[in-house]
DNA sequence: GTCTATAACGAGATAGAC
DNA sequence: GTCTATCTCGTTATAGAC
């Protein structure tokens, strides 16, 4: 699969089911809110995701090959780089659209899916992890990083701050919080002085 | 409202109602989910909570008067005590039993709700704020916290931790790293050495 | 206060025509 | 590949008996 191929109605509804898992939550919409936004029926649907669950499925794939995506096109960057634009891109892709990110997203439905699912959601989580916990020991490598700190738990700090930060902006309805919070998280990341 | 009267079938639907809220999230529970565990017909329901908006309302007044009684308890604890134990509570109330937080569990749903619930839903995570950034306030007095640190935004980073942690455990399936990330927050609020 | 009964709707899903 | 038609189920909500 590869997110630059030119739309097809499959590729079509999958961008669709992205905004509004990260718009109404996973429980939140249904094949009728894709269907209608797509100026199809909903039964339709059904000739490409057998059930909601496999779309949910392919929702879950197609954001693990846009970060795979993404960070081969950032590999040669160095870790503070990379890290400020992973931040540029939760903003403009979630943050200013008032989306929240699919991992939380379908963290607050998790007991709602089925076991596949569930273990789905689980790689992929780890999947950015790693990619966080291997750009943090760029960082120390390429000394931006103090060695004494904990790169799993950094990675952590990050990816909570981001995600608990994208639900908390949209529930006070500003921005600006999320921004300097960002901000500090990186400063504790990276050495400043 | 106070949480220590003894329990009637409406202060029974509201325990329910919050257990399922974090378990299942908002979209995720309904009436009968709530009715089938008290033994009693969801139509029932209705006498107590004429909506199922009416309760969302209900339920996080009930969440609000709840960190009141519990603020006033702790109220002469010095800082760092109060947020030690803040952590314990959300510990043993909600991450030990795989529940995430209702602010968190909330936010997914938000689309999804009434603008009055959409309203209450951030009045209370400001009370929680507010909270936060006086006890850090507080700490800054005690010479626990220091003057250079924005108030602010760590108590931002502070909730957001906590609510984007336990969301994080529950998909990962483990308890062990939420514990080491909010070990170094508050490491990271407080000066150590 | 709790019940039965029922309305009105939207969800996920399937069969089969075009 | 998309349609219509239909099924089954669960949801919120209401009326009125007990």
């Amino acid at each position: 699969m590869n997110t630059k191929s030119k739309p097809t109605t499959k590729t079509k509804a999958l961008s669709l089911a992205q905004k509004y898992l990260q718009t109404l939550g996973f429980s939140g919409f249904s094949f009728q809110t894709i269907a209608d936004h797509l100026g199809i029926k909903k039964a339709s649907l059904h000739y490409y995701f057998a059930s909601k669950d496999d779309m949910g499925i392919a929702l879950i794939d197609h954001y693990e090959v846009s970060h795979k995506e993404w960070a081969q096109r950032v590999k040669d960057l160095d870790s503070k780089t990379k890290l400020l634009k992973m931040v540029k891109g939760f903003r403009s892709l979630c943050h200013k659209n008032n989306m929240i990110c699919p991992v939380g997203a379908l963290s607050s439905d998790y007991n709602n899916v089925s076991k596949k699912m569930k273990v789905r959601l689980k790689e992929f989580h780890l999947v950015i992890r790693a990619w966080l916990v291997e750009t943090i020991d760029q960082g120390k490598k390429e000394k931006s990083i103090s060695h004494k700190k904990n790169s799993e738990v950094l990675a952590d700090l990050f990816m909570t701050a981001l995600q608990g930060g994208v639900q908390v902006a949209r529930v006070r309805g500003e921005q600006e919080t999320f921004e300097k919070m960002i901000q500090y998280v990186l400063e504790t990341i990276y050495d400043s002085k």
